[in-house]
DNA sequence: CTGAAAGCGCTTACAG
DNA sequence: CTGAAAGCGCTTACAG
């Protein structure tokens, strides 16, 4: 019988080649212990020589940890998520290791059984856009998990400042001279429509109780393409008496879903109406015309989000990142043609 | 020294509470081996006493198997990726799978350390839609890898048909009464590039041969929306003289950049020129003017693919997915007004 | 600095 | 049908 097997090679066949002991091998695969350069050198040249690779499923039951990061989010189709995804699978290839991905679907169990799938499966941390309001309020984690844009349970969230964000909107399209603007608000049982909305609408309602008098209208819309272009489409009908001369939207997917609809009714952006969104999609600097929005910078979120997770030291704790106005093509003063 | 000590129950400590073996736990915990029904109920009542989670890493060790998928896309935030990547995680999770997500960012060296971080992680399958053409040649996986929408070495393809897609286009566009027109090709160092601009040309090619002459011009571009803006520009500034009437791009993000492209212009779309797509991304949809593309069913192909990983019994191999044409509002004869 | 050995938590022949 | 036991491939005190 030949005890070499068409099987990888493992630990032991490496210190049979390097005449040392497993434990050597383990110490020159930690690279921290010191390890005499003669032995270390054989010991690279075995696994070298046999093609050797770690065991994953050994060392994590060993140290009870795996170079693995989990990531939970509501769709990864929506753009915003998709850029946020990517800059996470950046940030953890950067520290060596793997994401899960799992989607929630907005679905609240859906979401912590993912969540109990990667406690499992001992992940080094989680990272999780919360599928809605309320959501993780229960979980206990070994490991630390940060929320990133929606808040999950008690944990820390990192998130664009949304309602400075807001803000930056309103005081843009007032100082324009609009006074007829309508808010297309996101979803209200979610933290970032509230907020967003919040932002927005007390700021306009500080700006009209100071100077001109602003009449605002307020809808209710979800975050995507559809329910943007359905709302505007009824308020832009509706204001045959009173228009409005500006939309501000939640979300550049209501914007842009908003676009669609003055096109639709045969009015010009920004003509006849200023439409503005919020998130700075890739999309938005590509639409006709182009879109002014508040970017997100979600390079910086999915850093901070990590830095959390991996610096132990630092204290858990949630932290805003700041959203910039960028203007494009998509508004201007009220009536300018 | 109290036995129980504050970290998760073990398979041990089950067996103790139910008052069995090891065994026999780990028999009720496979469900295949029948377990009298007494004892069964026991071992179920204590593991839901303990709060009993099976431990992934031990298992895996063990059965040098785990219950994850890799998926590997070039770029996540390409609308069709994530369209792609949504079903493949659907999918994965009907069959109690967890996916792991990495981006190539189109480059092959990065996609096959990735490949090997999977394998080294005991996946029990790999979807890959390759950086680039001819990645992945060198390389023998002790479990299945199969590629989608581009071939990844020698490893099954399932893809939409390209060229049969782009044959819908050409005919599409012929019986409009174009005569005049262009392709905008993806990269031609990618078999979709290739077979997509194959596709259509030969097809214009056979109709102008047959029927009345067709002029045809073909321009390079990427995938993305900016080149698709680049090069529309170009080309409908330079086509004064012998203006074209109609543009077949290879992708909607290309289609969408050429729509912005004629609307700088000041050309209208489809009066002046209609632009087609392919892909069917969930934009195409909602661009002003919405736009006529050839649809990929993402849902079948990641299935598809999926049954192939999971499918032992079937003989792993390529399958073509046929692409269906929506017609949008992007396409008209040409001088129609 | 290095080796011998215990042990992480499972699964699975092997008996009975 | 069930139990006792070996063993998957590592890491890490413990000696020396």
């Amino acid at each position: 019988m030949n005890s070499k097997k068409n099987n990888a090679a493992t630990i032991k066949d490496v210190a049979e080649a390097a005449g040392v002991s497993v434990g050597t091998v383990s110490r020159v695969l930690a690279k921290e212990s010191a390890v005499k350069p003669a032995l270390q050198a054989r010991v690279l040249k075995a696994m070298a020589d046999l093609d050797y690779r770690v065991n994953i499923a050994a060392r994590a039951l060993r140290t009870r940890q795996i170079d693995l990061v989990g990531l939970i989010l509501p769709d990864i189709t929506n753009p915003f998520f998709s850029q946020l995804a990517k800059c996470v699978e950046v940030e953890a290839v950067k520290r060596g290791h793997c994401v899960m991905l799992a989607s929630s679907h907005g679905d609240c169990e859906t979401e912590s059984s993912h969540i109990q799938a990667f406690l499992d499966r001992s992940v080094r941390g989680i990272v999780v856009v919360a599928a809605a309001d309320g959501s993780g309020q229960a979980l206990k984690s070994p490991v630390p998990i940060v929320s990133v844009d929606r808040r999950f349970g008690r944990y820390p969230l990192i998130a664009t400042d949304h309602e400075k964000g807001a803000e930056l909107v309103a005081d843009y399209l007032y100082e324009l001279g609009h006074r007829h603007i309508a808010y297309i608000a996101g979803p209200q049982d979610t933290e970032v429509g509230r907020l967003r909305r919040d932002g927005f609408v007390k700021r306009i309602r500080a700006l009209g109780s100071r100077g001109d008098r602003v009449t605002l209208k307020i809808r209710q819309g979800r975050f995507d393409y559809n329910s943007g272009e359905r709302v505007a489409r009824k308020l832009l009908e509706a204001s045959a008496s009173l228009p409005v001369t500006a939309i501000a939207a939640a979300s550049d997917q209501l914007a842009i879903g908003a676009l669609r609809g003055a096109r639709d009714l045969g009015l010009l952006v920004p003509e006849d109406v200023s439409i503005v969104g919020f998130d700075d999609i890739e999309l938005a600097s590509l639409v006709v015309p182009r879109l002014t929005t508040v970017r997100q910078q979600t390079d910086l979120l999915a850093k901070e989000a990590m830095d959390l997770i991996f610096d132990d030291a630092r204290k858990p704790r949630s932290q805003l990142v700041s959203g910039e106005l960028v203007i494009r093509d998509s508004s201007s003063s009220p009536g300018y043609s």
